[in-house]
RNA sequence: GGGCCCGUAGCUCAAUCGGAUAGAGCAUCAGCCUUCUAAGCUGAGGGUUAGUGGUUCGAGUCCACUCGGGCUCGCCA
């Protein structure tokens, strides 16, 4: 329906000397009388005409070159909108454009060709991923499928450090637990990693070894077991929410190719760094940012900084046209930096898009729960999944606003997980195979013969709403945030339970009952379109 | 104190790039199953969109300030 505006008002550009800054706009209004679309391009010209919008408003109509076949009324309202009424049979008829697209309905072309990186979890390996980073999983790996329905070939990438400071308290955690399972007395540091998994995987050493390691570094073989397991564990509870990433990038391999040093050079030359107190210094504070900042410790040792700004060039190096990161909150800070210097660095930074997630608050027995890696006081990403489910997991954290702090009450979510609105999809698409398996056991079969027959309010509603899926898809990845689909597809089953309290198949003349079959066909496949955007299975039965 | 995010019904949240009369779910109350899944549907109550001012034809949305909450401001990542 949408398209059919544009492609009207293409002459109503060139008649009223439209230029293209001025876009025109389709909305859908929130009150039905107003018609299925509205305008209000004639409010916006009418300053730059020198008009009355509603005068203004009367002159486009005039000019309009409609088939009455598919808009059946235009009218001018209010302070000047222009409104369109579709004809009723145009509506009824698109369900079969719907079912004939099939899997690619609601996807567009619009990015095709084009190269994105989403970059999200980014977890060292030094535990289990929590709650939070649950958080920051599924809202990537759901931005990720939004930018390939609107064409993005698209690579999902997990950055990590497996090397500094945190990996060998971690390695050194161990080591002491092993200790502590040999019958050494040791004081286990209030700064190391107080959790159970560390004691685990201890054991796991001294079940494979006895005691040999007695003597060995908290950096040899004790890290690098932690490591391994931890990273395996990450990536399982990721694989059991469906989540999967194209390359693990490690921090390491920048020192390797030598890219931190000549990027250190690069500064140097620039005369962008310089040295203080024993260390590197980046001039940020030239670059327009508040201060500036170490970039080598006098240790010798480069600070997250400089890595971070060196990989993020990569991502322009390997060729993307959109780069996406996301991260929690505690990172707003670091980005800016990260920017500046790649700015300075001659790369379009336009390109990047620095998506920020606010905290998860876990609220269990009515208190909020204070979350600590190292103490060990948070609940596991696993846990959660054990107790709701992956598609209430996914579904939950897509449903809110990416900008907006979480609350996940545990209790309510355990106990009236069934009133969760995830349900409430997966019931529709669940209601609507099982009107499949009944009525062709009867014999019956969806056609798009008669799509006319659909005509009362509750099927025209359902079918504006199919039809409305593709903008629904394009804006929730234009803002890169699922909470507009899950909006939509609440909407869309609500549409659909109300069509079906009112609308019988089994029971109506042969033709209209094909004609429905033929709409529930494309409610099922829009549901299950959208449900695949953001991770959630979609039943056959519940 | 500076920067970023947030503040909408009792609770959790929507509101399609500034549009017309701010909507859902939960909870509360009143109805609907001899027929395709009642995990559903219908109806009722519930609001000065934290506050004040501004921008304009029009503001929950943009700007300024105030109040309240979160994150952050390391030679940690």
């Amino acid at each position: 329906m949408k398209n059919y505006l544009f492609d009207l008002f293409t002459s109503v550009k060139e008649k009223f000397d439209i230029s293209d800054d001025t876009e025109i706009n389709f909305d859908i209004p929130k009150i039905e009388s107003h018609g299925d679309y509205s305008t209000n391009i004639a409010m916006l010209l009418a300053k730059k005409l020198k008009k009355n919008p509603r005068d203004l408003a009367h002159e486009i109509i005039y000019s309009l070159e409609h088939d009455l076949a598919v808009i059946s009324k235009v009218e001018v309202a209010g302070p000047g909108f222009i409104n369109f009424f579709f004809n009723p049979d145009y509506i009824s008829r698109s369900v079969k454009e719907i079912l004939e697209k099939g899997a690619k309905f609601g996807k567009t072309e619009t990015n095709l060709g084009k190269k994105a990186l989403v970059e999200f979890v980014s977890a060292n390996p030094t535990g289990p991923l929590t709650v939070g980073h649950g958080r920051n999983a599924v809202s990537g790996d759901t931005m990720a499928n939004l930018l390939e329905a609107t064409g993005y070939k698209v690579d999902r990438e997990y950055y990590f450090n497996n090397a500094g400071r945190q990996m060998r308290v971690l390695g050194n955690s161990v080591r002491l637990r092993y200790l502590e399972l040999l019958g050494e007395q040791v004081e286990f540091p209030e700064d190391h990693y107080q959790g159970q998994y560390i004691i685990d995987i201890a054991k796991g050493l001294l079940e494979k070894n006895g005691d040999t390691l007695k003597n060995e570094d908290a950096e040899g073989i004790f890290k690098d077991e932690a490591e391994k397991v931890i990273f395996e564990d990450i990536k399982k509870t990721l694989g059991r929410l469906g989540i999967k990433h194209e390359t693990f990038f490690n921090e390491n391999s920048l020192y390797e190719e030598g890219k931190i040093e000549s990027l250190l050079n690069t500064f140097k030359e620039r005369g962008l760094s310089y040295e203080k107190d024993g260390a590197v210094w980046l001039k940020l504070s030239d670059l327009g940012n508040e201060k500036d900042k170490v970039i080598v410790k006098n240790s010798g040792e480069p600070t997250y900084r400089l890595p971070d700004i060196a990989y993020h060039a990569t991502k322009f190096d390997r060729g993307y046209d959109f780069i996406v990161d996301l991260f929690g909150s505690d990172h707003t800070a670091t980005y800016p930096d990260v920017l500046a210097a790649l700015s300075e660095l001659g790369y379009d930074t336009e390109k990047v898009k620095v998506m920020i997630h606010q905290f998860v608050t876990i609220i269990k027995e009515g208190k909020a729960v204070k979350m600590s890696t190292r103490k060990a006081n948070y609940i596991t990403l696993d846990e959660l999944i054990d107790w709701v489910g992956s598609d209430v997991v996914r579904y939950f954290f897509n449903m809110r606003a990416v900008s907006t702090h979480l609350n996940f009450d545990l209790d309510l979510a355990v106990k009236h997980s069934e009133e969760n609105p995830v349900f409430y999809l997966q019931y529709a698409h669940a209601r609507i195979c099982s009107i499949i398996r009944m009525t062709t056991e009867q014999g019956l079969s969806a056609s798009s013969e008669n799509l006319t027959l659909l005509s009362t309010e509750e099927e025209q509603k359902l079918i504006k709403k199919l039809l409305f899926f593709p903008d629904a898809v394009e804006n929730a990845a234009r803002v890169l945030d699922a909470v507009v689909l899950c909006a939509y597809l609440e909407e869309l089953a609500a549409a659909f339970h109300k069509f079906y309290t009112v609308c019988r198949i089994l029971g109506s003349e042969e033709r209209l009952a094909s004609a429905r079959l033929a709409l529930v066909n494309a409610v099922k496949l829009v549901l299950a379109n959208g449900l695949a955007l953001l991770g959630v299975s979609a039943p056959e039965r519940m």
